[in-house]
DNA sequence: TTGTAAGCGTTATCAT
DNA sequence: ATGATAACGCTTACAA
């Protein structure tokens, strides 16, 4: 006498549908039904309306996991960012999602708070999730990390900054150039005496202070002790706080450029309580151009920076290398653009 | 003669290694080294080590799609946000995140901007890959959705709101309460034409609202057209705006709830500009506390939420449902706390 | 164009 | 305490 819990395979009482019931209630085998349901290579048209009816009834839904298990692919993307705090990257995300959620795949989000570590924890685990292809930001990582990105052979493709390295995919902008665009604006206005103030000092940050600190040494007005750097994560009251510090030990600052909007808002905050006058008194730019910053008081000036366009094409150039299409620009350079507000 | 790629299960060339490979090089069988792996019952002392040792060699990491079929239970906690762009849930996702990792626990992480359909998408989405728990945000959806997160029988809590309908389970505190604690600090405050202006329109921020009004009828001060309400997203700018619209038609107000800070932090900026006092003229009150509300001009009163808490006690929560842990308290109120500052 | 057979890597079940 | 065997639900060969 068969138990009355068997399941034979081909008819089952309750539970999720399967691939099973969908062929068998369709008339078709297993596999037909799997074909048709994927979009795969010739399967009759009239099939393929009888498959998706009778999965459509059942409401079946394929197994992630089988799927995955059976063909060694998932339908996932990893996309690792440092921060969810930072508007940039969510913002980044929502691109990324606009392109790839279309496609029907997953996108599975890592956040590893600017730590080197966590994100080579969350390259090992997402890695054995089989994903299609991975975003990764900027290039400061673990040897490990690197190395399992390389050996995974999965689709990679780099965010934020750029790298001419043969065989490496970027979309981004130059931080360096960034940098050095404050530092022009700023001696273009007849300011002298630049500080360069930042927070977090992940790669990017130190890159942009890297290249306004270059286009001061070109115009000869470079002066270290104009420079505020700390390893604390950026705020609005952080801001505040390192511009109230440079003030005091520097009290003739003409200009400052904060390496985060963030940061210039807080000091513009700060100014406003103090009564200092922005721009007369202190010139003011920030980085990023969050949504507030233009309704600060004053306007905050700002270095725009493409995000939304680097979470798209990022997410495109990695559906042309998942598809095995050839990429004509490896290293996209999508540029910024100086947004001249009240502040400067 | 065999041919050259074939794997003949115990020992394989190339790829991840897997179970069979570390149970093969610990000298056991492959149900032991899975056992051992997972600290499940009974596994000699000696056996465990060398599984362990023998994993870490080859540097097994288990293949998740496989564990899944296996045992139809995936690793993985579903939460789903109606936003990333509201710190609020960037912070309860940061706890959530901080109790569920070290249980070894992926967290899946769905963005519904708001919109029910995408909600149900996702909860479709989300349910095939069998999560071990769902972590929803409030109570309103689709009556699909609701039937679906049912019928699954996965673990669910409800985070944000609170609804004592039985055997359900959610954190959060009472948003009417905030509404009215916002209404009568303003009414303490001698205020009496007080307004409500929210975007969104999502339920919280019309429970928020609808509290704030009660407390005013309640007081005799309650105005219809002192109420400005729109389903634009909300934003510092969009504050701004909301706020010159509100003074144009309602010269005399005095007191303003903003649902959430970002519109009560461009109020207070418009106001700024157009040199309107503020607490004098007009106090502003926010809702949630963001981190920067405390060091804007004026610095802004707000009410704080306790979305960490909300988070870490969510999470904590579905863990004891999954594993079956009687819940003591199926409605937990967190409360909230009245951050009063310089604007009102 | 359709189907058959086998296997993906793990765990549940049932023995020993 | 350990192991043999059979799934889990799907897709990749390969045939027909």
């Amino acid at each position: 006498m068969p138990s009355p819990k068997k399941n034979d395979k081909h008819s089952r009482a309750s539970g999720r549908p399967t691939l099973n019931e969908v062929a068998q209630r369709a008339g078709v085998s297993p596999i037909t039904a799997s074909r048709a349901l994927r979009g795969v290579s010739s399967v009759a048209e009239a099939l393929v309306l009888k498959v998706r009816e009778a999965a459509a009834e059942l409401g079946y839904v394929a197994n992630p996991a089988a799927r995955a298990l059976a063909s060694a692919q998932s339908h996932s993307v990893v996309v690792l960012v440092p921060s969810l705090s930072n508007q940039l990257f969510v913002d980044t995300l929502e691109a990324i999602h606009g392109v790839l959620r279309p496609q029907g795949l997953e996108v599975l989000i890592g956040n590893f708070h600017y730590s080197r570590d966590e994100e080579e924890d969350l390259i090992r685990n997402y890695l054995a999730y089989q994903p299609r292809g991975l975003l990764l930001t900027g290039f400061e990582r673990t040897e490990s990390a690197r190395r399992m990105v390389e050996a995974s052979g999965v689709p990679c493709v780099y965010m934020m900054d750029l790298d001419h390295s043969p065989g490496l995919h970027c979309v981004g902008f130059s931080q360096i150039a960034a940098g050095m665009a404050a530092a022009e604006h700023l001696l273009a206005g007849g300011r002298k005496r630049l500080a360069y103030v930042g927070a977090q000092l992940d790669q990017r940050t130190l890159l942009r202070g890297e290249g306004f600190r270059r286009a001061l040494q070109k115009a000869g007005r470079y002066d270290p002790a104009l420079e505020l750097l700390t390893p604390r994560p950026s705020s609005v009251g952080l801001g505040g706080e390192l511009f109230r510090q440079l003030l005091a030990a520097q009290p003739d600052v003409e200009g400052i450029f904060f390496g985060n909007d963030d940061l210039a808002q807080g000091a513009l905050l700060e100014a406003l309580r103090q009564g200092i006058a922005v721009p007369e008194q202190i010139a003011v730019v920030g980085f990023n151009d969050l949504p507030s910053s233009a309704y600060m008081v004053p306007r905050l000036s700002s270095i725009r920076t493409p995000r939304e366009a680097i979470g798209r094409r990022a997410a495109e150039t990695l559906l042309a290398l998942i598809a095995g299409r050839p990429i004509a620009e490896p290293v996209q350079d999508l540029g910024f653009e100086l947004m001249v507000r009240e502040s400067s």
